[in-house]
RNA sequence: GCGCCCUUAGCUCAGUCGGUAGAGCACCGGCCUUUUAAGCCGUGGGUCCUGGGUUCGAGUCCCAGAGGGCGCACCA
């Protein structure tokens, strides 16, 4: 990217402090020429440690601490700064008399908001009762050349912030605790499937046939075998494909990509763990999933059992709600199961719903369901027995073969996890890909093309086997009470800027 | 892809009916020995997103474009 012309505030600003680096270094204190600094102490455990430190009063012991200086206040014969690192922040206190009258100078000449800073000195308790390094000795690890935005604000505009993630982790903690939290919640889901006996694998993101959902793939291609190639949509197949090798117990956290639109609760990357059990159905995916998601939000909220999430609060004590897929729809819509199982009906009904032609009986029977139960499905629900048509590599019922082991779990009206029984019928299977390449040859540009070689994988022989697919991001956005999926991505998808 | 809204100083934002571009913070200079966004005084700082148009005159009105937000469509 060309680099972007200057105001002529914004390069004064620079200038300022490139001055005061160039001050810094002809002292013999080059922030750059500096390769390490011995941290001994994070910010927030000092503010643990002494909560019981009076005013007015300071320890013996030494501690060294690094951040970023936040803000800077107090210009006289004394200064104060806050210092801000990944656990929180600490006050430092600089006295002349104690770090030395030409070292105090220096700071308030040459130390810049923004510039990271590691200091060493005693714990002291200020007069005003704020908990505070008394610096002994300082040293600028990395000068702060550009501005930082503004101090009580914070960086408030939402490109910036998506675009320039860095700006926003620094000067906006809540969004750094958020991804802090990311991250905690991801660790904690791996060592509950480690503690269960769950492997965790790596599948093909470059292939040739983006199947195990139906969605628009992103297209590339590989040069050396002169050969197109999709961006998975889903792991699914890779990962059952493995349950038939042996692998009974499998998982994979990964990125998937879906060539569609983008909004609060959709990026075109996302990342999704998938999970296979052999000999569980989905009655035992149910119960899994409880324990999991109970889980996670006991651990984000203390022991807690419900999420504060936007304006309303969700309930996630077990047994979570239940209701059949018809049952629903009889419930909120009054549809009977034939005027939904039954192509003409379906449609029809699609229609005084306001649904512009649906192009299919798959198309019209989801559009019904969105509009008619969805907007009702705020807590944890979890949606049973949904019809074969909609989920195509689903075993049937039983005893309704027009039906699934299949549920979705619905949390805050979205779609949170997806799991069925898995289709372990190679004909079965064959005929229901047979199925979608008619559609897709009618127009459907979602509908996968066949996977023949997991037709092959299934004729190996598959255990009787329950998958789920959880969206992570979705997870974490209730996790952390987020209500833009860009908020719980570090660097969401953007337009390039184009030359000004 | 469609509709509505937004884009003004480094940051956060005002800007009336079309009449010479504003504030707070930051920066810079000076003074100050206990600050908490936050002592006091002073100086400087603008591609009003871009390009056209209307007008004596456009930040303001019109057209086109760029980027973003929200909603719809698609999807999870």
């Amino acid at each position: 990217m060309e680099t972007l012309e200057l105001g002529a505030r914004e390069a004064e600003l620079i200038a300022a402090r490139r001055e005061n680096l160039a001050a810094l270094r002809s002292m013999g204190a080059d922030p750059y020429a500096i390769t390490r600094f011995n941290v001994t102490a994070k910010a927030s455990e000092l503010q643990r440690r002494f909560t019981d430190l009076p005013a007015g009063e300071h320890r013996a012991e030494h501690f060294a601490v690094a951040g970023r200086v936040m803000l800077l206040r107090g210009q006289g014969n004394i200064a104060f700064a806050d210092l801000w690192d990944e656990s929180g922040k600490i006050q430092l206190f600089l006295k002349s008399d104690v770090v030395g009258k030409v070292r105090l100078k220096a700071f308030q000449r040459y130390v810049d908001r923004g510039d990271l800073l590691g200091v060493q000195g005693r714990i002291a308790r200020t007069k005003l009762g704020e908990l505070s390094l008394l610096v002994e000795q300082y040293d600028v690890l990395g000068k702060a050349l550009a501005p930082l935005p503004d101090k009580w604000h914070g960086l408030v505009d939402v490109e910036r912030r998506y675009r320039q993630r860095y700006l926003d982790l620094a000067v906006n903690p809540e969004v750094r605790d958020v991804f802090l939290m990311r991250s905690r919640i991801i660790a904690e889901m791996r060592r509950f499937l480690e503690a269960r006996n769950f492997v965790e694998v790596e599948t093909p993101v470059l292939i040739n046939i983006a199947g195990g959902a139906t969605a628009r793939p992103f297209q590339t291609h590989h040069n050396a075998l002169g050969l197109d190639l999709n961006l998975r949509i889903a792991t699914e197949l890779y990962l059952k494909r493995l349950v038939v090798g042996g692998i009974e117990r499998v998982y994979e956290i990964g990125r998937i990509f879906r060539n569609e639109g983008i909004d609060t609760k959709h990026n075109p990357e996302f990342t999704m763990m998938e999970l296979y059990a052999a000999y569980w159905s989905y009655e035992e995916m149910a119960q899994f999933t409880e324990e999991l998601l109970a889980h996670l939000v006991a651990m984000v909220t203390d022991g807690g059992n419900t999420l504060a999430y936007g304006e309303r609060t969700l309930d996630f004590r077990r047994p979570f709600k239940r209701i059949k897929y018809l049952d629903a729809l009889r419930e909120y819509g009054g549809y009977a199961r034939a005027d939904l199982l039954d192509v003409e009906p379906a449609v029809r009904i699609a229609e005084s719903l306001g649904i512009p032609k649906p192009p299919s009986h798959t198309h019209a029977l989801d559009k019904i369901f969105e509009t008619v139960v969805e907007p009702h499905l705020v807590d944890p629900t979890f949606v049973m027995d949904i019809p074969v048509l909609l989920s195509p590599l689903a075993k049937r019922r039983a005893d309704d073969p027009q039906l699934t082991e299949r549920f979705e779990l619905f949390i805050a009206n979205m779609e949170a996890c997806n799991a069925f029984s898995e289709l372990n019928d190679p004909d079965d299977q064959r005929g229901r890909f047979e199925e979608q390449a008619r559609d897709r040859d009618a127009g459907d540009a979602e509908a996968p093309p066949p996977d023949w070689d997991f037709i092959a994988a299934l004729e190996v022989g598959m255990p009787p086997t329950a998958g789920i697919g959880i969206g992570i991001d979705r997870l974490v956005m209730y996790l952390t009470n987020q209500q833009s999926i860009r908020d719980v991505i570090l660097f969401p998808l953007q337009r390039p800027i184009t030359e000004r």
